[in-house]
Order: structure tokens, then C-alpha cells, then sequence
RNA sequence: GUGGGCGUAGCUCAGUUGGCAGAGCACUAGGUUGUGGUCCUGGUGGUCGCGGGUUCGACCCCCGUCGCUCACCCCA
């Protein structure tokens, strides 16, 4: 028996610095203002080919979808976007107080083959905001992940941003790159000339060679913005280099997702092999609408914890397992069942304790110890119990003494915790 | 979906021309009757990914298959 392809589980040696990543992040968000939103695993399918976008990858060949024992459509969620934007319409948040800041984190799922930095159940954390259209919040989100990244100890990460323009100016836009591509589409990859058709903005971030040479002198999105596109991004970049937030804009930035509009950034690492994005947001102003809701300007962002906690093993030599206070050596059945009370007592009175009741030899316990990276051993044997004191070991030191067992608890607290 | 690399002990990996399945680490016991790390000695542990074929004989050669991995694509 094993996990199914592209799933893994995550176990008790690694998961520290998942605990880490969220207590930093989730802190950050709080006093930012952010909420804690919980959202399902399954939707319908129709929320997220009407949000993502019918033609996109995610949704032509990568979703978990299925019908159910009634026959209904559904599908694992790929993304946590568009299920935050089903809640915020469907509890109609926006009558009450249509400025809303959300975090999250949980698994997504989207069957793409496995490599490096990718699995088909992968962990995002997240964060939206509805109702502000102005140009600060998508600064503060961006300042907002270099902050999270600083806190965490990571280097070598760099923002690529980028502004995809509204709906006023995308079509012109659009036309100037069907223009420009117009004489050179024999170049273009077999993927480039079906997206002139289906997607031209996706031509821009194609890797393939003949295409990047093609698009040479390519009109590029923020030469075309219209002016309140345009002001909305020069807020962005001037703002963020007010707080010295290191960023480039990048032109080709695209993002595989249709909904987004004007601010478009990733955060991309070198140190993952091909997988370089670590969080990717953008704006979509017009989903809330496109949803059914009322028009509501939005911004998110995702983080790929999975990416992230593997740049952070690779920065860090990952930490020893968190060592015991006290391990309590104890010889013989009598020893042992006494033992037993004092560890469970000590664990109550906030002792890391550790025992071995399998009946060993004091040498094996004695390695037990050490292994378990104990700092005091406790021996327990039928010599001690008769004098009705126990031995206490420094295991640096390997200091001995002779502590009494009644009040054993109240003592050891006095001599552990100086 | 398309390519490349790899599947031998818990882990990292050797395995000659086709001739008894190996090492290091880890685990375990002892050396030391009740004292850890270093050291010494012993021990446990294998469907050689799986299925078929060739052969007197297959970890090794052939065919198939599954898995892992890296890359393309795309994204977190």
C-alpha cells in the first residue's frame, strides 16, 4: 500500500516548520486586520470553470472532477479564490460591510505530473481582499508577503510585478499584440498559435526560444494602460519602493489564471529547479461581478507552502527534534509502575518526560536517553525505592544527586527550571 | 499528455562474463550483574518493484507493466 501518485503525507520530523510558516503568517495577517475564513474541499464544478477560466490549463486537463452518487458535477478545489468569492457573495458580506480581508490555508488539488516543488495535493495559504480598489492595498499585500519571507529567514526570492490592465484597455491592447504577432506567426510554438485564438496575453510568458525572440519588441500590457490603469500601477511601484520593498517589472508576466486585471506579481525562487513560483497574486476586480454578485473590486494572493517550507530546508540544516527535560530510567516492575505516575504527573506540570516501559536493560535506557536528547535522566531502581530517594543525572555534566521522592514533582521543578 | 534518469536491507548505495545476496549507517544484544555519546564483538533485517520470456542456472539478458524522479507544459 502506498500514497496515490503526487500525494504524500507529511511527517511528525518535517512538520515543525510547517507549524512555524503558520504561526508567522497567520500572526502577520491578524494584525493587518486579516480574518480566518474556512472553506470546503469540494464545489461545484461550475464555479471554478466560470472563474478560472474555461480555456484555461487548470481547467481543460487538470482539475479533480467528478459526478457523485446523484449525479451532480463536482470538483476538488484547485485554487481557494473563487470559493472565497462564492462565500463572500452567497453570506452577501458585501450588504453588511463590503470591505473584507480574508486568510486561510488548507490542500488544493490538480492533477498535473509530479516533479520538483509540485504534487497533485499541494497546501496554499492564502489571503484576499474585497472591496478596495485603491492601488494602496496592492502594495501592502505585496509588502505584506516580504515581510512573511523576511520573518522566516529567506533570501534570494525576488517580486516580479506586473499590470494586465482593465477591461477599457485590454482590447486595445490586445489588437496592438495580434498586430505585432500578425507577421510573425510561422515562429510562434504550436501552443502560441492556438492561444492567438483562445488567449493572446498567455504568448507573452511562453518559454519556448522562437517564441521570446518573436516577441521582441512586442507591445508589452503597461505601455497600453489606460490612465486610471495606469496612475493605479505607479501608486504600486512607488509605494512599494517608498518601504523598501525590492521588486522588477516584469512584461511578460501573465498568470495562467483569466480574471485577473491590472496588478499581476510573483514571488519566484531559483533554488526549486524549474519550480520557481513561491506566491503569486493579482487583482480581479471583476469576478465578484462575473460571480453574481455585486461589482466589488478584489486582490489576493497565494503562497505554495509545500515550495515555500522546501526553500526554508534547503536554507536551514533542519533543527534537531525539540529535547526532553527528563527521562525516567526504571529498573524492574515496582520502579516501573511508580514511574509511570511521576511522568504523567511532570508532563501535567509542563515537563517534557519521557520512560521506557519495555522492560530493557539500564544501559538500553540509559541510550534511550541519550537518544532522545534527554538533558536530565531520573533512575528508578529497587535500592533507590528502598531508601525512598531517586538519582538525578545532569546528562552534560553527568552530575548525580539524590533527590527524595516525596514532594518529587514540587522539587524538580525547583531544580530544573533555574 | 511528451521525453530523460532510476527501482537491490529501515536509509545511502556496491554487485565483475549469467554461477551461494553484499557494505556503510541505523536498529538490537553483549563487552561493563545498575549509568548514555567514543571504542570492540555478535545478531536481526531481502518478493533484488511486479509479471512473463530466454537459460542447466537471471539482481544481471529480452518483452511488458507499475512506481519514483527530473524536465517540457502550466502554476503555488
Amino acid at each position: 500500500m502506498q500514497t496515490i501518485r503526487g500525494f504524500r503525507d507529511i511527517l511528525p520530523e518535517h512538520i515543525s516548520l510547517w507549524q512555524r510558516v503558520e504561526q508567522e503568517a497567520f500572526s502577520l495577517f491578524e494584525s493587518f486586520g486579516f480574518k480566518e475564513i474556512r472553506i470546503p474541499v469540494l464545489e461545484k464544478t461550475d464555479l471554478f470553470a466560470r472563474s478560472i477560466g474555461e480555456t484555461t490549463d487548470i481547467v481543460e486537463k487538470e482539475m479533480y472532477t467528478f459526478s457523485d452518487r446523484k449525479g451532480d458535477l463536482v470538483t476538488l478545489r484547485p485554487e481557494a479564490t473563487a470559493s472565497i468569492c462564492r462565500s463572500y457573495i452567497q453570506h452577501k458580506m458585501y450588504a453588511t460591510d463590503p470591505v473584507r480581508k480574508f486568510y486561510m490555508t488548507g490542500p488544493m488539488f490538480r492533477r498535473e505530473r509530479p516533479q520538483k516543488g509540485r504534487y497533485r495535493q499541494f497546501y496554499q495559504i492564502d489571503a484576499e481582499v474585497f472591496g478596495i480598489e485603491s492601488a494602496y492595498i496592492d502594495s501592502e499585500l505585496i509588502f505584506l508577503l516580504n515581510e512573511l519571507f523576511k520573518r522566516l529567514g529567506l533570501t534570494g526570492l525576488t517580486a516580479h510585478i506586473n499590470s494586465l490592465g482593465c477591461p477599457e484597455c485590454r482590447p486595445a491592447f490586445q489588437r496592438a499584440l495580434l498586430d505585432f504577432l500578425g507577421k510573425r506567426k510561422q515562429v510562434l510554438c504550436e501552443n502560441c498559435t492556438r492561444r492567438i485564438q483562445k488567449n493572446p496575453l498567455r504568448i507573452l510568458d511562453c518559454k519556448v526560444d522562437s517564441c521570446q525572440k518573436a516577441l521582441e519588441g512586442a507591445p508589452a500590457t503597461i505601455d497600453h494602460l489606460c490612465q486610471a490603469c495606469d496612475d493605479h500601477f505607479t501608486i504600486v511601484r512607488t509605494t512599494l519602493e517608498r518601504q523598501g520593498v525590492a521588486f522588477m517589472v516584469d512584461k511578460s508576466l501573465v498568470r495562467g489564471l483569466d480574471y485577473y486585471t491590472r496588478t499581476a506579481w510573483e514571488i519566484k525562487t531559483t533554488t526549486l529547479g524549474a519550480q520557481g513560483a513561491v506566491a503569486g497574486g493579482g487583482r480581479y476586480d471583476g469576478l465578484v461581478e462575473e460571480l453574481g454578485g455585486p461589482a466589488t473590486p478584489a486582490i489576493g494572493f497565494a503562497i505554495g507552502f509545500d515550495r515555500l517550507v522546501e526553500v526554508m530546508e534547503q536554507l536551514k540544516k533542519n533543527g534537531q527534534d525539540p529535547p526532553l527535560d527528563l527521562f525516567i530510567v526504571a529498573l524492574g516492575n515496582a520502579a516501573m509502575a511508580k514511574a509511570y505516575h511521576w511522568s504523567c504527573d511532570l508532563n501535567l506540570a509542563g515537563f517534557r518526560t519521557g520512560m521506557d516501559s519495555r522492560g530493557k536493560s539500564m544501559k538500553s535506557l540509559m541510550k534511550r536517553a541519550d537518544k532522545l536528547n534527554a538533558s536530565h535522566v531520573l533512575i528508578a531502581g529497587e535500592n533507590e525505592l528502598k531508601e525512598n530517594q531517586l538519582i538525578l543525572r545532569n546528562m552534560d555534566t553527568k552530575d548525580q544527586t539524590m533527590i527524595a521522592i516525596d514532594n518529587l514533582v514540587p522539587t524538580l521543578m525547583t531544580l530544573l527550571t533555574k
